[in-house]
This record gives structure tokens, C-alpha cells and sequence, in this order.
DNA sequence: CTAATTTCTCAAGTCCACTTTAGATCAAGA
DNA sequence: TCTTGATCTAAAGTGGACTTGAGAAATTAG
């Protein structure tokens, strides 16, 4: 539990920052997500960024974003140094930009199936939810939740 | 591609009409979303209604909604008679409050996120976005989009 | 120094949402 | 009628996101 001050943080020290298991930590490593240092015995160290790198994973992963992208963004960051306030500002500015098209699209849909609940004519043939299914439905196999938007 | 009259549609004519593969059609009966009747070969015969159901199924899953969660909605509507639109009004209202809840967390998580990142305090021991990813993160494993608001 | 904890690697397992494959049967048009 | 295409079942495969397990080595508390 005491964080080595010189050496940097364990992973289990990561953990319980984080709340996410030492084997996802891992786990997000192998994905190009975090590049933590070895000590002398090969264990990884990580440094305090590496505690905001998994945060920002995280609140994205809830808003639907899918590893692959979260990396992507990752790539936008130094690997070896802190990302600086001006690294953190360009990555979000995009990413704000994906949450607030998410934000619009749920809320025409919500909209508009009000509309078509109302009418009875929730139907893809003729219903208005139509076109913006066809555009948010595109994608791989698995959950299909806003990814891709 | 003739929808027989008296009997109903094929899978083949639902897949057309929905866009969803025949394969999924028949996944989704087996997870309590579709009860069709069978003819006297063996093959699966649906109602128009089912066309209704399915559009729902998608709008739900590109809303971040998982197939149990709908399947739960689902056995709120008649299993083998078309709903009414009284049915349909129902369980979309609890599908519309869930759908605002989302809305207004995410709302609130960008906009938090642009605090966050602009004062350079995005980490979970200090950061205003720790409280509702705790909410938000509960679930299982497998992807975690914003199942469970 | 020893015992208890952590961490290491790597392979395999899990859950979700489907798709693919294989072999057989059913339905429909020429 | 015949043949082509659709549908059937059951089992296995896929991709994403992790977890679990096994055995070994490193670290830390007492």
C-alpha cells in the first residue's frame, strides 16, 4: 500500500487508486494503453499520469467508446512522459466532440420515438427512426451500444 | 419475397424487412424476444407486428440497451397477439425515462470533463466525474457502455 | 531470515451478441 | 416433376473486454 516514492507506483497501488483489478491493468497494457516501466525484479512501475490515463479510460468506456478507439486517443499522448494540461486539452476536445453527436443522436431518437410510439407506426418501413438506425447500426459483431457514431 | 397472405411472414421477408439477418431473427427467439408460430414444415411464420418489435430491438441496442434488459420489456407485451398501442405506450415509457437518465448523465460528464480537464485534476481521488462513474460502472463483464443507468 | 503477499507470464475460461458451417428438409418457380 | 433457393437444427467460431488459474520469482512485514 505505500507507494514507493522514488520508484513510482506498483500495480496494486494502481488498483486501488483506480478501483479497476490488477488484471485489467494488464490487461489495458497489452492494448497499447498504458507503457509502464520494469523495476529490477521485471515488475511494472507506473507513474501518478497513469492514474489519470485509466480515469479518462474509463469515463469513456462508459460513454460507450470501445477499447480500440480509447487507445487511438491514447496514441495522442506521450508514452514515456506526463502528458502535459495542452496533451489532455487536444484529446478532449475531440473526444467532446464524439459525446455531444452521441448526446444529439439519443436525443432525437428519443424524440422522434415518441412520435412513432404516439402514432403507432413504429415500423422501419415508414417510421422516422429509420434513417438514423441505418446510420448508428453499422459495426463489427458484438454489443452494438453508440460506438462508431 | 411474396409475403405469404394468410400465413404470415417468413424469416427471410422479416430479415428484409428489418435489415437484420436471418441468423439474429432466430437468436433472438431464443432469448424470449419473438414467439413465432410454426406451418406445418417446421418453418417459422411471424405477424407484421414482429416487424414493430424488432425496430424496437434495434432502437433499444443502439441506445446502449442490452438484449436481457429488452427481452425484459419485451415479455411486457403480448406474446402472441399484436400489441396495442396502449402496450407499446407503456413499456416506452419506462424505456423513455431510462433513455433521458442516459442523456442527463452523459450531459453531465462532459460537462464535468471540461472542468476537469481544464484544471488538470482528472483523477478519480480528487475529480468531480469520480462519484457518477461509480455509479455508473457497476456490471458484469463484457463491454461496459452505459448499460445498468 | 522466514513467512506471507504481490507480482510475474501465459494459457484458458467467461459473457455477450451474434455468425458460420454442415447436413437435412421444405417450398416454389419453370 | 424437378431443381433451385429458403429454412431447419445443432454445434462451433468470433470479437470485445476481461477474469481465472497455475507455477514461479520478487517484495515486504515481522
Amino acid at each position: 500500500m505505500t507507494p514507493s516514492p522514488s520508484g513510482g507506483l506498483t500495480i496494486g497501488d494502481l488498483a486501488d487508486r483506480t478501483g479497476l483489478a490488477v488484471s485489467a491493468i494488464r490487461f489495458y497494457e497489452t492494448h497499447g494503453i498504458l507503457h509502464p516501466v520494469r523495476n529490477a525484479g521485471g515488475h511494472r512501475r507506473y507513474g501518478r499520469a497513469d492514474i489519470r490515463r485509466l480515469s479518462f479510460v474509463m469515463i469513456a468506456q462508459s460513454m460507450g467508446f470501445g477499447l480500440s478507439e480509447i487507445a487511438g486517443y491514447m496514441t495522442g499522448l506521450p508514452a514515456h512522459r506526463a502528458p502535459s494540461k495542452a496533451d489532455w486539452t487536444r484529446i478532449s476536445e475531440d473526444f467532446r466532440s464524439k459525446i455531444d453527436a452521441r448526446i444529439t443522436l439519443l436525443q432525437s431518437m428519443r424524440d422522434r420515438l415518441d412520435g412513432c410510439i404516439g402514432c403507432g407506426c413504429l415500423s422501419l418501413e415508414t417510421c422516422a427512426l429509420h434513417n438514423p438506425l441505418d446510420e448508428a447500426a453499422k459495426g463489427g459483431t458484438g454489443p452494438r451500444a453508440l460506438r462508431e457514431v
